[in-house]
DNA sequence: CTTGATGCAAATTGTTTGCACCGAA
DNA sequence: TTCGGTGCAAACAATTTGCATCAAG
C-alpha cells in the first residue's frame, strides 16, 4: 500500500501536495496505528525540519475533512486519527488495547438494520461509527 | 427515569453519594445529550458554590469508570460524555448532530458476528462502540 | 504570479496536581 | 472518627490565532 491513493484524493480535492502533508500519510501508514498530534509532531520532526505545531493540527484536521483520516478517542482520552484505508470503500476498524494497532474489519454493524432503526426512532441516521477494540494477534502471541 | 439507579451503583462500588455527584446524574438525565466537562461545569455552578474543575474532571472521569457514562469525541473533536440509560444492559446509542440529544439504540452492530471477525483477525475482542449519528425526530420536525 | 501552506510567538483553552480542609458514612 | 471528596492555586498540556513569509501549481 503506497501513498498515491491518499495523494491522489488530496489533489482531487485541491490541496496542495507538500513534502509534509506526504511525511503526515507515509507516517500513518508505517506506524499502522492511531496516532495523537503531538505523536506525529514527535515523529515528523525528526526528519523534518522546521515544523510547527499548528501545521501538524491543520493537517490533521484538513485529512480528517477528506476523509482520509478518522478521528478517535484514545485510551487516555486524548484525540487522535486512524488512517482509513480504503478512504472509498465502507468499512471499519479494529483498535489494539495494548499497541494501538488499527486492522480493517469489512463487517459492517448497521448492515440492513439501518431502515429498521430509522423508523423506530423517527430519525435520520447519516453517519455511523462502528469500532471494535481489543488485543490484536500479533500481542496476544506475546502475551503483551 | 429517576437518578436512584444511578445512585446505587455508584454506592455498591463504594462511592460516596455527594450531592456534587448527584448533580451530575441530574444534569445528565435533564439535559440527554451529550455534555463536554466545560457544560457540566456551566451548568453545576448555577446552582452549586463552591464549585471547582478538578471537581467536575474527576467525578466525569469516576462515573465513566464505573459504567455510568461513556466518553465520546463531539462534533467539535472534544471530549465528552453521554449518560449510558442502561447500565447493566448492553445498548448502544444515537447522537443526534442538531441538538446532541442522545437515544438508546437496542440493535447491536457486533451481534452474532464477533466470533467470525475474531477468527479472521486473529485478536480478541474486549469491547466495541457501535454510535449512530444523525437528525432525531424533533430536529427532521423542526426542519433545523 | 497567486493563493494556499507554513513557522513562529503568543494567546487561549483544556486538564491535572498537590495539598489543606470538609463532610458522608 | 475516618477516608474519600472537594476547593483552590498553580502547573501543565492541548489547541488555536494572527500575521509575515514561503512555495506548489
Amino acid at each position: 500500500m503506497s501513498a498515491d491513493l491518499y495523494l491522489s484524493i488530496l489533489k482531487n480535492k485541491g490541496y496542495k501536495l507538500t513534502p509534509k502533508r506526504k511525511a503526515v500519510i507515509e507516517l500513518f501508514l508505517q506506524e499502522n496505528r492511531i496516532l495523537a498530534p503531538r505523536d506525529v509532531y514527535r515523529q515528523l520532526e525528526k526528519q523534518i525540519h522546521p515544523l510547527g505545531f499548528p501545521t501538524v493540527y491543520r493537517i490533521l484536521e484538513e485529512f480528517s475533512l477528506a476523509g482520509i483520516l478518522i478521528p478517535v478517542l484514545s485510551d487516555e482520552r486524548l484525540l487522535s486519527y486512524a488512517l482509513c484505508r480504503r478512504p472509498q470503500e465502507h468499512h471499519h476498524h479494529f483498535i489494539c488495547h495494548s499497541c494501538q494497532r488499527v486492522e480493517d474489519v469489512d463487517y459492517c454493524g448497521i448492515a440492513g438494520a439501518q431502515e429498521t432503526i430509522e423508523k423506530k426512532l423517527g430519525c435520520r441516521i447519516d453517519t455511523h461509527l462502528f469500532q471494535l477494540e481489543g488485543i490484536c494477534s500479533d500481542c496476544l502471541k506475546n502475551k503483551r
